[in-house]
DNA sequence: ATATCGACCTGCCGGC
DNA sequence: TGCCGGCAGGTCGATA
């Protein structure tokens, strides 16, 4: 389930199996995820020291002593098992440690991706380039939304999509958000008041918080032997709950929007 | 520039 | 039991 709050926790769990470990084995079993992986991906990463962890929206990121930053996108099913028993069927990459540590990179549908780049290009990196703030940080606020909101004429969820406005939201949790915000999937982007927009933020920080919080309650499984990352509480006030009853008492409706369901209250959110 | 939509993959579930 | 349609946490890139 990577969205930023996943992405967050699996960056965290990784961290304590690699940071400032020495890569001893770094090996692709495949040519591609959703692009070429790069050839010179065994040469860069074998040898080199883990400097740190880090995130970019979605995006996992692994330093190394070498100036090289490898970047891990976990699409809709990837995930990283950590000390596997065996390799399985979808395991498309792994790292192994001077320590003995392994970590597998796990994606069914491949539409994840891996790639490495110098680490002083990373800004320019051509998915980063043009993205939006980070939910999290004090630059995302009202003010910054409105502003990337104005003259826009799609509907605030496909805004809340769209990781040039603000990176890290997928479909769980702008659902969430939306829906504490109490404002509609479908109002127009432009029109929504500066206090609406004001709550929408604080919403969107609270839903990814909490989150990242339940999720790091499992770090625990991310050690075990054949830990696997992905459970997280599934606590949503209206994702996945069509027919349910929201809070106020309405029923939670679905609907899909250019290919996604979205679920939302139409009698709390307006 | 912006909005929409098909495409990329595999697996699972429900219905017939 | 098997087949088929629909659905799934993402997002790029082609089109209008």
């Amino acid at each position: 389930m990577p969205e930023l709050p996943e992405v967050e926790t699996t960056v965290a769990g990784l961290r304590k199996v690699l940071d400032g470990q020495r890569i001893t084995r770094a090996e692709a079993f495949r040519a591609d995820l959703r692009w070429p992986i790069p050839e010179d991906l065994r040469q860069r990463l074998t040898g080199a020291t883990i400097t740190g962890l880090g995130r970019r929206a979605k995006y996992g990121l692994i330093y190394t002593d070498r100036d090289d930053v490898l970047i891990f996108h976990l699409g809709m099913s990837g995930r990283w098992r950590v000390d596997p028993a065996e390799m399985e069927k979808h395991d498309h990459f792994l790292l192994e440690t001077a320590a003995g540590r392994v970590v597998a990179l796990n994606d069914h549908r491949r539409f994840g991706s891996l790639d490495i780049v110098a680490n002083g290009t990373l800004a320019d990196y051509r998915f980063f380039a043009k993205m939006g703030p980070e939910p999290l940080s004090d630059e995302f606020d009202a003010e910054v939304l409105q502003k990337a909101l104005k003259g826009r004429k799609a509907p605030i969820k496909a805004m809340l999509l769209n990781q040039n406005i603000v990176a890290g939201l997928g479909n769980i949790y702008v659902c969430e958000a939306l829906h504490m915000a109490g404002i509609a999937p479908d109002a127009l982007s432009e029109k929504i008041s500066k206090p609406r927009l004001v709550k929408l933020v604080i919403a969107i920080k609270v839903v990814l918080t909490s989150a990242i919080a339940a999720g790091g309650s499992t770090l625990r499984d991310f050690a075990a032997p054949d830990g696997e990352l992905g459970y997280f509480a599934k606590d949503w006030r209206v994702y996945g709950r069509e027919g349910e009853v929201c809070g106020c008492g309405a029923q939670v409706k679905r609907r899909v929007d250019s290919g996604r369901s979205t679920f939302y209250c139409a009698k709390c959110q307006r």
